[in-house]
DNA sequence: TAATATTGTTATGCATAATAACATAAATCA
DNA sequence: TGATTTATGTTATTATGCATAACAATATTA
């Protein structure tokens, strides 16, 4: 069983965030699925709850998700009553999206689930050393717009 | 225009990892588009041409997908006579990959532009700072082995 | 008021990824 | 040796993530 080279790949730093993100993502899927979440639903629970009011346009920004892409996201957490659609009397084309008593439960079950098999996966590595790394990750992440 | 409250899954490494991958990730399909290559096709590319010879099987363990999405992938590099399947005398099950000329010299390009590409978008960010991170994601990468 | 922009939506397509089932060939084992 | 198991590549199918075009309803602006 011969070794594989991939030492052109390790070259670029998008190699290596795709494969650790992997590792992490694999986790977190496998986190979420007693409670029948995905990344995306998830994710959308969880700004919902953090930012009640908020309208579809605003949530797909910050998610940095199209707006169609949001709306089945949407009818999905609505129609498991975990958040409601509400009109807006200002602006009648947009809804305000708040979450329900039993999406707020279910925000902090899952919070706790993820926290902790993230703290889990993660315990090999030193907190400073993953900071450190965050710090950098917001770098790349704001890199777009900082540079022509 | 409020400023929405994403601090809850900035506690997540993961959330970090996605959305820093997701603007490198931008930039390179951009970067590959002249070329006609995705992300995965690009990837076996370099693979097979920095080990020729090797078979679909490891392959697709080194990049990480199942068997059955490579084979998609090895189609539309053969077709493109970048690269040739030459079945293997001691065990006629597997097909050994070699690059073509063709294949090489896309390599060569390809690696220039990617390289470049990079570099550009990474270069407000200190060398030694993504060294670090690079350490850093090459723990989480074998985090799953290195727990229970 | 007329032209333009925004919000949510439907429809559609592409890329990535996982699983089941299969034919062919190799390896094991009993 | 022959029977069973395993490995390789393949087809088919499905789920997920993500992007664009086009549209109705509403709001904004010129």
């Amino acid at each position: 069983m011969t070794k594989i080279n991939d030492d052109t790949l390790r070259t670029f730093v998008g190699y290596h965030l795709k494969r650790s993100f992997n590792v992490i993502q694999s986790d977190l899927i496998e986190t979420l699925r007693p409670f029948d979440l995905r990344m995306l639903t998830y994710s959308a629970l969880v700004l919902i709850v953090d930012n009640p009011g908020l309208n579809q346009s605003r949530l797909s920004q910050i998610m940095d998700i199209e707006r169609p892409n949001l709306v089945v996201i949407i009818d999905e957490l609505e129609e498991r009553e975990l958040i409601t659609r509400e009109r807006v009397p200002t602006d009648r084309r947009s809804y305000a999206l708040h979450p329900t008593e039993a999406g707020r439960a279910l925000y902090r079950e899952t919070l706790d689930a993820v926290t902790q098999h993230e703290a889990k996966l993660l315990s090999g590595i030193l907190p400073e050393q993953l900071e450190q790394m965050i710090a950098t990750l917001k770098l790349i992440e704001t890199a777009k717009k900082g540079q022509a």
